[in-house]
DNA sequence: ATGGTTGCAAACAATTTGCACCAAA
DNA sequence: TTTGGTGCAAATTGTTTGCAACCAT
């Protein structure tokens, strides 16, 4: 579970009210161990899908909350909690979080290749493979 | 522009005929440097939206188009040439193609991080920064 | 009491499907 | 002449917006 007094101030911070279906999502997300999608935190907190959506809007642009966008298309949220990235079963979906991110080598590299870029911020990088669940089938 | 002999063949093996929009279509991608949408796409190639979208996904299977999703959801395709990545400018939406890919690392060192997994098969990697033109403002 | 919050209905955008007609092989 | 391709209308999915009632501060 997060820190709840940190999340309440930070909330207080971005001018948005703790209210019961705010924390509840909250809470949801940093218990999940893989990011979630809208439909499943909407089955997991009794509130209006509209409010779910609102709320992980909210959210995510207070920090609390980072939006993964993953090559299926799929849509999911995630407590924010430090940079990572996933590994995703293409056999049963499974996502797994990745501890560590080396590519700072790769951004400088990936700069220098580049012939119109000035600064490289960001990056989205994920894994697709085989987990050892499907691997045994 | 591309190798129409064995995109021809290509589209023969996979049961596609090669019809006008449809050769239009791989004609518009292959000629592009940076991944176009669909809108773009039907805007370049007077075709009914929908036979762009269904081209698309024809083609896409058939390994002659990939499919390319940014982290702003938008949704791209370009002539399938090789393995790559991008960089995007957060400015002006720029999208330079990057030649060079050495993740090969980083695979190994994410399947060792990983407890669940026990192969990795894909990657993708998307750099976001500033263009030139953007970081002269 | 104010101004953010919620639910419901409705709007939306992007993509897909059904169907009748057309055309490449 | 057969089987895939195309256009048009309509359906779908995921997400956003308008608005009146509601509640945290």
């Amino acid at each position: 579970m997060c820190d709840m007094t940190t999340a309440m101030a930070i909330l207080k911070q971005h001018g948005l009210r703790a209210t019961p279906k705010r924390l509840a999502l909250l809470k949801v997300l940093s218990a999940a161990k893989a990011p979630r999608t809208a439909e499943e935190l909407h089955a997991a907190v009794e509130s209006d899908l509209v409010t779910i959506y609102r709320n992980l809007q909210g959210l995510t642009a207070a920090g609390l909350v980072n939006e993964v966008r993953f090559k299926d298309a799929s849509v999911r949220y995630e407590f924010a909690h430090g940079h990572h990235h996933h590994i995703v079963c293409t056999g049963c979906g499974v996502i797994e979080e990745l501890e560590a991110c080396a590519t700072s080598s790769l951004e400088q590299e990936a700069l220098r290749a580049s012939s119109r870029f000035s600064r490289i911020d960001e990056h989205s990088l994920e894994f697709f493979g085989t987990c050892t669940q499907c691997a045994k089938r």
